[in-house]
DNA sequence: GCTATAATTTACCAATAGGTTAAATAACCA
DNA sequence: TGGTTATTTAACCTATTGGTAAATTATAGC
C-alpha cells in the first residue's frame, strides 16, 4: 500500500485478472460489460478491478451513453521498463556464466574420450 | 495473494523497501544486518521482506557463521520484461497514433466477422 | 559455561485487498 | 411514464500485508 507510484504500478500489475483485462485492451477501447465477459466474476468485482487500474493510470475511460468505455493507457509502463532495465546485465551475466560451464563441460568431455 | 509466478513477482516488487533492498544486492552479497541497516524499520520487518523476496525466487540466501548471506537472483525480472515488451509498442507509439492504431485493429476485427 | 551478536519465530495489531449480495444511479427505449 | 440494461455504491466478510515487541535459536569468542 505504499503511495509512490512505481510502487502503486507493480500492485495493479500483480493480479492475474488485471493483467487480463490490460491484455483484453490492446485490441481496442471495450465497455465494463466486455470486459467482465472472461471471467467467473461479479461486476462489482470487475468495478473494483478498474478502479485499481485507472488509479495506477493504465486505463483511461469516459463515457457513451449508458457505457463506461475503457481504453489502454500504457505510459506507466514505461517507467518499470525502466525500472528493470538496470537489472538486465544481472540477468544476461547469469547466462554468460551458464554459457561458460557448458562450455566447460563440454570441454572435459572431450579430455575424457 | 494469486499464486501464479509473475502476480507472485509482481506483489514482491510492489514495495519501496523491497526494491530498495534489491537495489543494494547490486553490488554483491549483504547480511540481514547490512540489508537493515538504511531503513527505520526492525529487524523481523526486515525478515518478513526477504522472505517475500525470497518466495518471488529473486533472492538466494546461505549461511555463513552466525550470518545469513543474501545475493540477487534476477530471474524473475526476466520474466516480466517479456510480459512488458508486448506493451512496448503501445507507449512506443505516439498518443494519437496509438488511437489511429487501436482504431485500425477494430476495424480489422470488424472486417473479419 | 557465559556473554554478545545475528537472525528468526511467535503472537499480536490495524489497514488493505478481493470477493460477495443488495440497493442505487444513469441512460436508453417504448 | 415505466421498464430494461449498464455500471457503481454500500455494507459486509475473510485473508493477507506490513508493522511491532518479546522470546528463541545459532554461532563466535573468551
Amino acid at each position: 500500500m505504499p503511495t509512490d507510484q512505481l510502487s502503486t504500478t507493480f500492485q495493479a500489475l500483480a493480479d492475474p485478472t488485471r493483467r487480463a483485462i490490460l491484455a483484453s485492451l490492446t485490441t481496442g477501447e471495450k465497455t465494463v460489460s466486455d470486459l467482465a465477459e472472461p471471467f467467473d466474476i461479479t461486476m462489482p468485482a470487475i468495478t473494483k478491478h478498474l478502479k485499481v487500474l485507472e488509479k495506477a493510470n493504465l486505463i483511461e475511460r469516459t463515457r457513451e451513453a449508458q457505457y463506461r468505455p475503457c481504453r489502454l493507457h500504457p505510459e506507466p509502463l514505461k517507467d518499470i521498463d525502466e525500472w528493470i532495465s538496470e537489472y538486465r546485465k544481472f540477468w544476461e551475466a547469469s547466462f554468460d556464466r551458464l554459457e561458460d560451464y557448458l562450455k566447460e563441460l563440454q570441454t572435459k568431455e572431450k579430455n575424457d574420450e
